[in-house]
DNA sequence: CATGAAAAGGCCTGAAG
DNA sequence: CTTCAGGCCTTTTCATG
């Protein structure tokens, strides 16, 4: 891991499909040399995966919604339940297991809030073990970036 | 739009690497078809770019951590000027205009909690605009899908 | 108008220097 | 690491339903 696997990094985290010929100009290595550590950064995991980024908008779900959870109990069994669901549920996008006043903050996107009240009739009303929650309405997307150098 | 789009969507959004023959065989077209229906789906938009989703904990930023920020005036200058500030700062990953309680929500990777201790310092306490925040720590990224459909 | 088959071009992957 | 050759993927073209 050097500079010039930092600066792939950052070329391609950016645009996954630059191909290896238009990255060897700005690293200054051969087409090859940078297809071999693309490779090897692939393997080791530096890059976890490639993916195609979808416009919420056009898919017609451009509503995005926050919400802090705070449980009744916070057994182990509890908490692996409610994060099992998280997974399952389609319109959760990211959930974390915080500390602080909530025990869970959720990103989620939906068509409309009609879609947003089946989800919290669907896992926050059915199970007793919510003790409260708190949504807030995402008014602007002000940054919503992948970069991580 | 029709339901072949939406499964080709599917696929790439969770492997952009995979060729057109590989998706022809799931959707039951020729991979001639599928590029000319990708490329039509990259050109509208619905595809908005494809990258390489980096390994924060293999770069050492494996902390996350969720700000709740309240401003102290709410006027539309000094919200874009925080805005713009948030868009700079390269460890803000997602930032958030939000209804309820707090007028933004920070979601950040730091390598440690000193540089999140400097961040507060050169964006929170610089600027007399800040009324509060509220910092949570995350424990267990439970989910970070990035999946619309 | 979108699809499918075949050919041309470009890109990626190995070996040798 | 680079150069070069081989092979795969993509991208046209063109004929078809």
């Amino acid at each position: 891991m050097d500079e010039k696997d930092l600066k792939i990094l950052r070329l391609v985290q950016n645009d996954a499909r630059l191909t290896a010929d238009a990255i060897s100009l700005d690293v200054g290595l051969s087409a090859p040399a940078v297809q071999k550590r693309l490779k090897k950064l692939r393997e080791t995991g530096v890059i976890e995966r490639e993916i195609a980024v979808l416009s919420q908008g056009k898919l017609g779900r451009d509503m995005t919604i926050i919400v802090e959870v705070i449980l009744e109990r916070e057994s182990r069994a509890h908490l692996d339940a409610f994060k099992r669901k998280m997974r399952q549920a389609a319109c959760v996008q990211q959930c974390y297991y915080t500390t602080g006043e909530a025990d869970f903050m959720l990103i989620l996107t939906v068509k409309d809030i009609q879609e947003y009240e089946r989800f919290t009739e669907e896992n926050f009303f059915d199970e007793s073990n919510i003790s409260r929650f708190k949504t807030s309405v995402v008014m602007d997307r002000v940054k919503a970036s992948l970069d991580v150098l």
